[in-house]
DNA sequence: GCATATAACTTAATCGGTTTAGTAAATCGA
DNA sequence: TCGATTTACTAAACCGATTAAGTTATATGC
């Protein structure tokens, strides 16, 4: 059996509210000589508070739920729930996690499930940046929308990436090198994503009076295969491209694959810039592909701390686009004589 | 305020013992008319009973704490985790996340912070298998190791790969497709996955008799520029393999990067075979990557399963080694004349 | 010297349930 | 018709803490 309070209140000959009062410091009252006795008591026996029953009578459980639509899959997930997990653990509280599976009815579920257990707050999380809509359960406590914005953005605190940022900094990336021919290989389902980081490539065109032709954008699903099939389409046709800025890493793969296919050489025939910075990825391909880094680890520890400050400090809704900075491999090069 | 269980006996009429007893389906003495008003009082008010309290009085949480050394870094812990959660999803039960960093001390204070959370159980991961000695602590619940195998291998239940049967399966297809001198780049750091994988390719070449030469066997860092100059160092070589398994696909990415760039075609002038089927990688190279898959999804339910049966059931402790399949895709032909 | 603070505790209520032991009324047996 | 069951509930203890409201000495003020 697991010490109790009144165990550790036996040993120093006290009562279990004069214990109490020690322990937590809230001992002004408390004479020197009762208090040594007490934590001494404490102390030998191994004492440990039951976070069960101080949460029962407390109201608050230092427990913050993390709910999202998957957990495997992507590499994503690990490094958001290991930023809030982390600013959690800084803070004595703990993560209980629940997977929607994309279903609203499991949602509803496991939202309930975490409300029985009377989570302070939870913490919404996507594995891609969407607009979403937490089940109104979630309007009971705090909640933190990570990686998506709410429909209703007035109504959640939220993060998500800097898209346009990431975007342009990639374009600008390939302009400054010197490409005029820079052709964009979307997403074709055409999430929040996929138009701002099409909104910043064409802005960058724009701006820097580059080609604007309109064979420069194509569309494809973001696995390699797509994106091999993609990037053969734009080199083989009228007007290829001398650089292509790929929706996602996996697709810049493609693009490597249908490179070597076609017998062009990356960089020096082709420069290629993609989004995610999988890891994994941009090292397997040769040379290493410069890409853009979605700041997963950073928005867990926002989202986090966020969701803290509201508990704590009572602070009011903020909102935040994390930046996405530019990681340079060796992908990108001035352009040929293509 | 939420409603409680006072609540509904109130509007029913009667106490919270009976009500109670209702709800929880313990009543054989309980008339039928009340039943009735009770379930509706519960059901019109929204009642959803407070887990807190029941577990402070039944001195069972239904929750099971995962700790594991990280949980970024690699896509596996997303599919352990996945796993595990799905199958406690399903039973009523909730996960308790956290991390250790692979420090003692963050262990040591981490499982004492969801042990003062009475859990009922725990799951103890790692996110590559090796040998683990769980904190003493975890010595007052039933805990099962995940992706890793304990020093005392009485003491707990656990799952592992089974490395001996997927690097089996790989050598033997590279042998089947004709291949006699076959390599291995091996990591470098020697954890059980490594020897026990070496073992088993060891193994396939004697029982075939195949060419042992010294040469064939090398060792990398596990990223794929370590691999590139492993593979380098083998294709160069006085004896050069027709055919190359690998600790891991990130050096199998390497050595498509070293063959390339040697002028070699994969899979006409050399084959490889990878281990983790990592999917992002495997897809990412031209052809496809042929390798081992690490059961990670399967590996996390069958901890969490044997968590609930050593809570529910009683029952005694248990291991498993959980098949790897080989995942074939393009990167393995015939030996050619080289 | 006596009412009044002050110090140093303790008692008991409370959080929201579960469960054992008990009670009152209805039913049964002979 | 009266004791013994059975039926249908309820009172109260309990899980393990926290905390407001008391209690009892001792010290202080005048």
């Amino acid at each position: 059996m697991r010490v109790r309070l009144q165990d550790v209140a036996d040993r120093a000959e006290v009562s279990t509210a004069t214990a109490s009062l020690v322990l937590n410091g809230k001992d002004d009252s408390i004479s020197g000589e009762t208090r040594t006795r007490v934590r001494a008591a404490a102390r030998d026996l191994g004492y440990r508070p039951n976070v069960l029953a101080r949460s029962l009578r407390s109201q608050r459980t230092r427990a913050i739920g993390f709910i999202s639509d998957e957990v495997a899959t992507t590499p994503y997930a690990g490094a958001m729930i290991q930023g809030a997990q982390s600013v959690a653990d800084e803070h004595g509280y703990v993560l209980l996690l629940a997977n929607t599976d994309y279903h609203p009815n499991v949602e509803q579920r496991t939202v309930e499930a975490l409300l029985d257990r009377q989570i302070d707050a939870a913490i919404y999380a996507t594995m891609y940046h969407r607009i979403v809509e937490p089940p109104t359960a979630l309007g009971a406590i705090p909640t933190v929308i990570l990686d998506s914005r709410p429909k209703d953005e007035a109504a959640f605190s939220w993060v998500a990436p800097d898209e346009i940022g990431g975007a342009t900094a990639a374009v600008e990336h390939l302009a400054k090198a010197g490409h005029r021919r820079i052709a964009m290989i979307n997403d074709q389902v055409g999430p929040p994503a996929a138009v701002e980081r099409e909104i910043a490539w064409r802005t960058v065109l724009e701006a820097r009076g580059l080609d604007r032709h309109p064979d420069l954008l194509t569309y494809a699903a973001t696995d390699s295969a797509s994106g091999a099939q993609a990037a053969t389409r734009l080199l083989e046709g009228e007007n290829p491209p001398s650089a292509v800025f790929c929706f996602n890493d996996r697709i810049a793969a493609g693009v490597y694959i249908a490179a070597t296919r076609l017998g062009l050489t990356i960089p020096r025939d082709l420069s290629v810039v993609g989004y995610d910075n999988q890891v994994l990825v941009a090292e397997a391909v040769d040379p290493g592909l410069t890409s853009v880094q979605l700041p997963h680890d950073e928005m867990g520890r926002w989202a986090m701390e966020q969701v803290l400050s509201l508990l704590d400090k009572g602070a009011g809704l903020q909102y935040k686009r994390m930046p996405c900075p530019l990681v340079e491999r060796g992908s990108v090069a001035p352009p040929g004589q293509l």
